[in-house]
DNA sequence: ACCTGAACACCGTTCAAGT
DNA sequence: ACCTGAACACCGTTCAAGT
């Protein structure tokens, strides 16, 4: 029984089960033990819940470990994008990550090399420490929303835009004019193109933010 | 026995416990009753969150009725910072509203106002749907933000900062060395001062990206 | 120090039965 | 149609007691 042994199991039964499933009875269980026993090794849900998602990003390609011959741009977007990706597979542990501030190794790591990449493309030091915080924000936002799709396979998304829709249409074009006005475009695209241009709106916002008030 | 009074008695125990207190069977104490008669109002509990939300956002001040002499930047970022403040005294619910895709008829009043003052500011149609999400993002981000303080009283922030710091010290200047180049510029400032200063970027960021790809 | 059983104080949701 | 009691299948966390 130790905190290692924990936290994999617990990664077990997220991926089988969902990180809804992910409890500290379940875990016991799992492990053959009470529930109690867990306490020595963690010391509450939420604590073992970040443990998850830095043990998720020990996967993370950093930009050290890869061809170096690519723009600063390019390789932070290639970041992020891994990153994404690698939450899109744990939805609801990216759900977790946007309110609980993960200070683990790997995140660290992280957060370190996008603020070396946007220090790369000219952000000031002041730039670079406050907008890692925002790109990172964009990205874990965009993989916590598929987390809107999976628990019920498609219907969720589906009825979700269809009740949007509806209302929309229910209101009439008096009362939401605007929302009308563009219609389908709000849920145009693809997740890769919208994630795509949320990232260069959050880049192009840095850069044109240097000063800091 | 209404949907309004369970909302009513949801958004009083809100205020008075925190959202983890919401729960069917407390609301059904309160109401005097048991938990399976809330189930004629509401589908479940989420669709009792989403609710909740909607009921906060009834009291937003929507540009059309307030002064018209500001500029379109100018009344947007005031929209948002009152969107904000108005979250901020309900951070848990700001949460929620992260993950769950709202869309009650105050809300879609919200976005309405949103897209119209982008459109204001010259965005294009696709740019403007698109951006909404992107300001909202950063908007409800910003106001979650504060749940992690209020819980334990300001204890959580500290030791959140305090580890992080710890955690950044003790792995050395080598290991994060952008990290440490930063150092406290990652959490200085005001939480006015950011939030101003990511509701810039993103605007910024949206009027550079008009064509969507 | 670590592990355990048992308990405390809760949950959401369903369903048959009543009014 | 609405409300209810009772049940099912769970939770997190604590704590005294054991090893």
């Amino acid at each position: 029984l130790t905190r290692r042994g924990i936290v994999d199991a617990a990664l077990q039964i997220l991926r089988d089960e969902g990180l809804a499933k992910v409890t500290m009875r379940r875990i016991a269980t799992v492990l053959d033990t009470g529930p109690a026993s867990l306490y020595v090794y963690v010391r509450d849900t939420e604590d073992l819940h970040a443990q998850l998602l830095d043990e998720l990003l020990a996967d993370i390609k950093l930009p050290s470990s890869r061809a170096r011959r690519a723009s600063w741009r390019t390789r932070l977007v290639a970041l992020l994008d891994d990153y994404v990706n690698l939450l899109c597979a744990h939805p609801e542990i990216a759900r977790m990550a946007l309110f609980t501030q993960p200070t683990g190794p790997n995140y660290l790591a992280l957060v370190d090399a996008i603020i070396g990449l946007l220090a790369d493309g000219g952000a000031s030091r002041e730039a670079a420490a406050w907008g890692v915080d925002a790109v990172l924000l964009v990205a874990t936002a965009s993989a916590a929303e598929h987390s809107r799709e999976k628990p019920q396979q498609h219907r969720a998304r589906d009825s979700a835009l269809s009740v949007l829709s509806a209302e929309i249409e229910a209101a009439g074009e008096t009362r939401f004019p605007h929302l009308t006005d563009v219609g389908e475009l709000l849920t145009s695209g693809t997740a890769q193109g919208r994630l795509r241009w949320r990232l260069d709106v959050a880049i192009d916002g840095i850069l044109a933010n240097e000063r800091v008030r």
